[in-house]
DNA sequence: AAGACGTGGGA
DNA sequence: TTCCCAAGTCT
């Protein structure tokens, strides 16, 4: 008989050994419970707006939110409003906040939410998971936050926080990485109040372990973190790689008729999609006028020419370097509607003061009116 | 599985 | 001015 296999490598630490995971619990509650700020959707238990919440927070700043947070709910105070609401309605509240495809997909669950599951939002992360817009931070932030579900979640904050407590290598995207904070996230919630333990380690993340200047004399799991005591909380995590915003030029068509102007709503996919704008075309930077007459022509189903250049709109996107070509074009028959637009109106500016449009081509608007599109 | 998808605020 | 980025999801 040969002796019994020796294991090829070493025993691996436990993940977590239990004392050390209840000082960081502890630790991490008890600064919550001292310091937490007073946000708008910790007044309320209402799944729904907090499922709200946590949607609107996604890559979107606190004070940012706020606002919006509260208009929405008040012009949609429930799933059932929402579901039965118009996608254009919907786009118009979520105006200036980006990320439109949040607001689609918060619509489209709204509905299977009704259709589904009778108008309650499910309970658990694992049904969430199945609605659209719910990836597995908010699925795990709403199942614990609004239904108290052990349900674990890591943003851009635990994985911070998580680093710099455990030393957690690698960058930003780095599957072993994201397995290990997911691992952890995972070991620590099980306990008392879940979605407090959640919200406790992002709220820590947003105030005290921020990315620049963290706060570590203030810490309250000052004692429990690898990269205080190494001297490393700098360095952890590394700051992700971000691809150079790529140039796009738009030819944008200010087409002025008793009083009015043409608006167009974009397709439903990709940048802006299904919002309202001035009707814009995609083109070269260096496309003369005359050929982004033909293009626009083309979108529009019917002939238009350019008189004159009204300036262009600089717009700096994450991932774009936005510039809107302003052209007031004219032509001989006036659209209602055009085979590259779900839909064309024309608006007066209050009429158009109302419509979901893009924070980007708000401005181009802003620029057409100075520029004199409606002046007599 | 990188890349697309917005915006406003702070350094 | 310019750069970075903040409670992610989808394809």
């Amino acid at each position: 008989m040969s002796p019994p296999r020796k294991r090829d490598t070493a025993p691996t630490a436990p993940l977590l050994p239990p004392e050390r995971r209840e000082r960081v619990r502890a630790g991490l509650l008890d600064g919550y419970d001292r310091q937490k700020r007073d946000l708008p959707w910790r007044r309320t238990r209402d799944p729904y707006a907090i499922w709200l919440s946590e949607v609107m927070l996604q890559q979107t700043q606190v004070a940012t939110v706020i606002p919006y947070w509260e208009r929405f709910l008040q012009r949609f105070p429930t799933v059932e409003a929402l579901a039965s609401a118009p996608l254009p309605d919907v786009l118009a509240a979520w105006r200036g906040l980006g990320y439109y495809s949040r607001a689609r997909n918060l619509h489209l669950a709204a509905q299977e939410v009704v259709a589904r599951f009778g108008g309650r939002l499910p309970s658990t992360a694992a049904e969430l998971l199945t609605l659209p817009g719910f990836g597995r931070y908010t699925a795990g932030a709403v199942a614990s936050i609004a239904f108290g579900e052990s349900a674990p979640l890591v943003d851009g904050n635990v994985a911070r926080v998580l680093s710099r407590l455990f030393e957690v290598e690698g960058a930003p995207g780095d599957r072993a990485r994201e397995a290990r904070l997911w691992a952890l996230a995972t070991a620590l919630v099980p306990g008392e109040r879940p979605g407090d333990f959640n919200q406790a380690l992002m709220e820590h993340g947003a105030t005290v372990c921020r990315p620049e200047n963290p706060l570590c004399l203030l810490c309250s799991v000052r004692e429990e973190c690898l990269a205080y005591r190494h001297g490393r909380v700098d360095e952890l995590p590394p700051a992700k790689v971000r691809a150079a915003p790529k140039r796009m030029t738009l030819a944008v068509a200010v087409w002025a008729h008793a009083g009015r102007l043409l608006l167009a709503r974009r397709a439903e996919k990709g940048l802006f999609g299904g919002l309202w704008e001035l009707p814009a075309v995609e083109v070269d930077d260096d496309t003369p006028a005359p050929e982004s007459a033909a293009r626009l022509s083309q979108a529009l189903g019917t002939p238009v020419h350019v008189e004159a250049a009204l300036g262009t709109v600089r717009r700096q996107l994450t991932h774009r370097a936005l510039s809107l070509r302003l052209l007031r074009v004219t032509g001989t028959t006036h659209p209602t509607h055009a085979p590259a637009f779900q839909e064309l109106r024309w608006c007066t500016p209050q009429d158009a003061s109302s419509l979901g449009m893009s924070t980007a081509m708000h401005k181009a608007f802003e620029a057409a009116l100075d520029a004199g599109a409606l002046a007599p």
